[in-house]
DNA sequence: CGAGTTTGACCCGCGC
DNA sequence: GCGCGGGTCAAACTCG
C-alpha cells in the first residue's frame, strides 16, 4: 500500500545472486540505494546512511523525465563511486516519466546486471530464429544456429535497457497494470526461489520482465524490466485499479516517448496498487544510451510531490537532454567488473 | 475454446 | 572443446 515516505535512507547492498550476466554470473552486483522509512525499522536490509536530499530521488527523476543513467547520477552515483558499477546497455532511449512518485520507494541504482537479452526488435529476430531452428531440426536440421549467428555476428547484439527494482512484497507477480504472460521460469542458482520470466503480452510489445525473490531477503521481490512498452496500460485490465490510475497521466502524455517508455510507471502502478502487498521498492537501473528527451510533465505526477516532500529537492536541469549523452560515458567507467 | 501456466528441452555465451 | 548457467521455446496442461 501506499505510504507516505517520510525520510529515505540510503545504503549498499550486495545481490549477487541477482546479476544477470548471464554465464558464469559470479560477478557481485552492488547496489545503492535508497528507501523509504517504510520499511519495518530494524530491517536488516536496509540500513543507515542518511539520505542526502541533495540527490534527486527517484520518482524526480522520473517526473522530470530522467533516464537510467542520469538516475543514477542524480542518485549520487558519482563516475568515481566504487560501490555502484553500471553497465550500459542498449540504444534505445530510457524509460523515462510515466512514473509518479514512490512512496514506499527505494531507489537505487546499480548496475551491473549485464544482460543477455536481445532489444526490442532483435527479440523478434530471436525469436524467429528459434523457430528456425527448430524447424530445421525437424528437418533433418541444418544451420538453425547458423541464421542466429550470422546475425549477431556482425553487430553486436543490441541490448535492451533494462530496469530493475527491489519490492518488499509478498507476491512474486506484482500487478503493474500490463498484461503478462509467463515464458518460463528457471531455478537461479545459489538461490532456492526460481526466477520466472514474463513477457508483455499486447502485440507488439517485446518488454519482458524477470521476476524473482531475493535469497537474501525472501521478502524481497526483484523485478527487472526489459524493454519498453509500446503501448499504454491496458485499461481494460482486470478491474486493475492501478492501471485505472494511471493511465489517464499516460494519455495525458503527449509525446511518442513518453508513451513508449513505462517502466518506471510499472513500478510506481505496483506500489500504488492497493493489493499489492508491497512495502517497499527499491529501484535499480542499468543501460542505455540515453537519446530521450526529457518528456513527461512533471505536473503528470503532481500528487506523488505532495505526498512526498522529497521530492521537491531537485529537478532536472533544462539542459538535460545533453547530459543524456554525457551520463553514459560516467556509467561506463564503472563497470570494470563486467563487461 | 482461448488465454495463461508449467516444464523439460534446447540454445547460447562465457569461463576454464 | 566442454560444462555451466541463463534465457527461451513450445507442447502439454489448466482454468475460466
Amino acid at each position: 500500500m501506499s505510504v507516505e515516505p517520510k525520510e529515505l535512507y540510503y545504503q549498499d547492498l550486495v545481490l549477487d545472486h541477482n546479476n544477470q550476466q548471464g554465464t558464469g554470473g559470479s560477478s557481485t552486483m552492488y547496489e545503492k540505494h535508497f528507501s523509504s522509512s517504510l520499511i519495518p525499522s530494524g530491517s536488516t536490509a536496509y540500513d543507515s546512511q542518511a539520505f542526502d536530499p541533495s540527490y534527486m530521488s527517484f520518482t524526480e527523476c522520473l517526473q522530470g523525465g530522467m533516464d537510467y543513467n542520469s538516475l543514477a547520477t542524480s542518485f549520487g552515483l558519482s563516475p568515481s563511486s566504487s560501490e555502484v558499477f553500471s553497465s550500459v546497455e542498449g540504444n534505445q532511449k530510457p524509460p523515462e516519466g510515466d512514473v509518479a512518485g514512490g512512496s514506499e520507494t527505494l531507489a537505487t541504482l546499480n548496475s551491473s546486471i549485464s544482460s543477455s537479452s536481445s532489444e526490442a526488435g532483435a527479440e523478434e529476430d530471436s525469436g524467429k530464429s528459434k523457430k528456425d531452428r527448430q524447424v530445421k531440426t525437424e528437418e533433418g536440421g541444418e544451420i538453425s544456429k547458423k541464421g542466429n549467428k550470422d546475425k549477431k555476428k556482425g553487430e553486436k547484439k543490441q541490448k535492451e535497457p533494462r530496469f530493475a527494482f527491489m519490492t518488499k512484497s509478498e507476491v512474486d507477480h506484482l500487478e503493474d497494470g500490463y498484461r503478462w504472460r509467463k515464458y518460463g521460469q528457471k531455478a537461479v542458482k545459489n538461490s532456492p526461489y526460481p526466477r520466472s520470466y514474463y513477457r508483455c503480452t499486447t502485440q507488439k510489445c517485446t518488454v519482458k520482465k524477470r521476476v524473482e525473490r531475493s535469497f537474501q531477503d525472501p521478502t524481497t521481490v526483484i523485478t527487472t524490466y526489459e524493454g519498453q512498452h509500446n503501448h499504454p496500460v491496458p485499461t481494460s485490465l482486470r478491474g486493475n485499479a492501478a492501471a485505472g490510475m494511471f493511465t489517464p497521466s499516460l494519455l495525458a502524455t503527449p509525446t511518442p516517448l513518453a508513451a513508449g517508455s513505462n517502466f518506471p510507471q510499472d513500478l510506481f502502478l505496483h506500489m500504488h496498487h492497493p493489493h499489492s502487498h508491497i512495502h517497499n521498492t527499491l529501484f535499480t537501473t542499468q543501460s542505455t544510451n540515453a537519446t530521450t528527451a526529457a518528456t513527461t510533465p512533471s505536473s503528470i505526477y503532481s500528487h506523488n510531490n505532495i505526498n512526498n516532500p522529497l521530492l521537491h529537492t531537485h529537478y532536472l536541469p533544462p539542459e538535460y537532454g545533453l547530459l543524456q549523452d554525457i551520463v553514459p560515458s560516467i556509467f561506463q567507467n564503472k563497470t570494470h567488473h563486467q563487461n
